[in-house]
DNA sequence: AGCACGCCGACT
DNA sequence: GTCGGCGTGCTC
């Protein structure tokens, strides 16, 4: 008999089954006791002693909590402990928040692993690395030190590297915020929304550190190279760990900074379940850490303006503020007639030529494409439904406008702006075309630069650079001049953060601009204009959370969007409509859905702090469809029942 | 998901 | 009397 010590491994057993989303006790055989390990990938048997499942161990304890006859571990697969105490900690609080599996975000944490990387890491000797002495954050009185948090307004312009590249003065900022910590013996986690930005970043980064410290984790990379870094970021020594979403889930030898650049890039809503944003798992890890995080963006999101209110988050503003030359201009007809045709107004496209003869004009226009809304067919406002705020629209050129969130019929509608009472379809947008553009500017060179066409810089040569929203290259120098033109079109977009997100893509733009060259802005007015005139983005956003409030619309409150088949969707609304600061939209019918089955959508809203209560009550209704309610159709002409689906912190039905 | 256990119709 | 139908439930 051996002794009692570590003779159970505590195992999560890779499975996304939601039943099976908890730790299991397996008895250490003795040949196992010196490689299993809490961390280690493991194989194990699970129900009848066919099966294997691979799993990790979590905890090596005296005695589990289960009563049963233990099964033993079959193996460990790999002795190196991959999944962290932290980063198992992390995962299990933020499947936790969002009512999901913990197995889930294991699996954005960890990547397949890949024996031959693991077996070349295992024979390299270990890298040499000096220390990192500390640099100011150049523009800013701050000091990154644990538990410091920070909504970073950044600074709008571009700068020369010592290499030579040009890049956002953001880039310049995150990568001595990351020296900072690094200098601290501490690494920093630097997550970005996409490559175009990472690119960026690590040439700043290489510029104040050596390529030893710098390890990259992103989406573009395969697996093996995913893995590779993982097993370097698993070290004793301080790194800076810079990718896109997932990289918040990276191991860290002592987290001394979580930075995130521009928040509000939808790049940072994980598309796998559970969902969890970015900058949500960047608040759970700084919490649970007490690292230092900073959110640093030219304009700023209704989320870090809610925490910056709550006084979560310091404001760190620029010592010296920098004031873009932003001109709004209403759309007004051009004298020349090609740049009329272009639709660009004259005093634009007087500025763009006069600044083409000295270098590149950046052109900021829409992607073309947006789906069909309602309106008023009087003013123009968007119609929405008298209840609840939520956007109408018909299903078919007949039926009556219903409510896309509560399912009410808006039989007597009448726009709350002007009274008028019939809907028109907005919103068609057709393309404007590059061409167009080139002929308002005969003999200069046109640059096209958007999803098909990336060009990442442009030297600092006349030439027309032409963009969608967030394809901007960066121009040597910064654009001498900045044109933003479908500003009209942009805002048309029907969606909940439709301001947010035009704020971004036009200071991002801005941003881009030579010292002193004019932004012009075309066809807007009003609030979002002078916030970008004033450079007063947080202003202009704690503006749209008091609306938020006014509706109750997140970030405001949290909300949690439940489907499925009609009886489990009222049976999860039922488990939460009675408690206090929850109130439920819906359910509305959402099918039929493209396999046939029809299904409902119900929509939690709830304060920030019932979170914790209202995802465990739709977890355990997550768990009791998985488990008991399994309706075995024979007949196959019938499709499948959707099966219940919980999803936390999505705003797209409030989009529409 | 799989797979075992369990309580009602037509079979040697 | 029982062989097996798949509804129900569990996985250390």
């Amino acid at each position: 008999m051996p002794p009692a010590a570590d003779r159970v491994a505590r195992v999560l057993v890779d499975s996304s089954l939601p039943q099976l989303d908890r730790l299991f006790d397996y008895r250490i055989p003795p040949e196992l006791r010196g490689a299993a390990r809490p961390g280690v990938r493991v194989r194990v048997p699970i129900r009848s002693a066919g099966r294997i499942a691979d799993g990790f161990i979590i905890e090596v304890a005296e005695a589990g909590d289960y009563p049963g006859p233990l099964s033993d571990l079959d193996a460990v697969v790999s002795e190196v402990a991959v999944l962290t105490p932290e980063v198992w900690e992390l995962a299990r609080r933020v499947a936790d928040r969002a009512a999901g599996s913990a197995n889930d975000v294991v699996r954005l944490a960890v990547p397949k692993r890949q024996v031959r990387v693991e077996k070349g890491w295992l024979a390299e000797p270990p890298t040499p690395r000096t220390p990192i002495s500390s640099i100011v954050v150049s523009g800013y009185d701050i000091t990154i030190s644990p538990g410091a948090r920070f909504a970073v307004d950044a600074i709008p312009r571009v700068t020369q590297l010592r290499a030579g590249a040009w890049v956002g003065e953001w880039a310049v900022t995150m990568a001595a915020m990351a020296v900072q910590s690094l200098a601290g013996g501490a690494s920093a986690i630097l997550a970005v929304p996409d490559y175009r930005d990472q690119r960026q970043l690590t040439a700043a980064l290489a510029d104040v550190l050596p390529p030893e410290r710098i390890v990259h984790l992103d989406a573009r990379q395969s697996n093996p190279e995913r893995y590779r870094a993982v097993l370097d970021c698993l070290g004793e020594d301080a790194l800076a760990i810079v990718g896109n979403r997932s990289v918040v889930y990276s191991p860290a030898a002592r987290l001394g900074l979580i930075a995130v650049w521009d928040d509000g890039d939808p790049l940072h809503a994980e598309p796998l379940s559970p969902y969890v944003h970015t900058r949500d798992a960047a608040l759970v890890r700084q919490e649970q850490q007490g690292c230092a995080l900073a959110f640093v963006g030219h304009s700023r999101s209704a989320d870090v303006e809610r925490l910056v209110e709550l006084g979560w988050l310091a404001e760190a503003l620029p010592v010296r503020a920098i004031l873009p030359r932003v001109i709004p201009t209403v759309q007004q007809q051009s004298e020349d007639r090609l740049a009329a045709q272009a639709r660009i107004p004259s005093s634009a496209w007087r500025a763009a030529r006069e600044a083409l003869a000295d270098g590149p004009v950046l052109v900021q226009v829409a992607r073309p494409g947006y789906a069909p809304r309602l309106a008023c067919a009087t003013c123009g406002q968007s119609a929405r439904c008298g209840f609840c705020e939520g956007p109408l629209a018909t299903k078919t050129s007949r039926s009556v406008p219903a409510c896309q969130w509560c399912g009410r019929i808006a039989a007597n509608w009448a726009c709350s702006n002007c009274e008028g009472t019939t809907f028109r379809s907005v919103g068609q947008g057709s393309a404007r075309t590059a061409e167009d553009l080139g002929r308002a500017f005969p003999g200069v060179r046109v640059i096209i630069a958007d999803g098909e066409h990336q060009v990442l810089d442009v030297g600092s040569t006349p030439a027309l650079v032409i963009a969608t929203r967030g394809a901007e290259p960066i121009a040597a120098g910064g654009y001498r001049a900045v044109l933003l033109l479908d500003g009209e079109r942009m805002l048309a977009r029907e969606s909940l953060r439709v301001a947010e997100d035009c704020l971004r893509w036009w200071s991002n733009a801005i941003a881009l601009a030579a010292p002193g060259a004019p932004a012009i802005l075309v066809g807007v007015g009003g609030a979002l204009a002078s916030a970008l005139t004033t450079w007063r983005l947080g202003a202009y956003a704690r503006g749209e959370l008091a609306d938020r409030r006014r509706l109750r619309f997140p970030p405001a409150v949290r909300v949690a969007t439940v489907t499925g088949d009609a009886a489990s969707v009222e049976a999860s609304v039922r488990a939460v409509a009675e408690f206090d600061h929850v109130d439920v939209l819906g359910p509305v019918d959402v099918g039929p859905a493209p396999s046939g089955a029809t299904g409902m959508r119900a929509i939690v809203r709830f304060d920030y702090a019932e979170g914790a209560t209202v995802a465990s009550a739709l977890r355990a209704e997550v768990i009791r469809n998985a488990t008991t309610r399994r309706k075995r159709l024979a007949s196959a002409a019938r499709p499948a029942l959707p099966t219940l689906k919980v999803r936390f912190d999505d705003t797209e039905p409030f989009d529409q």
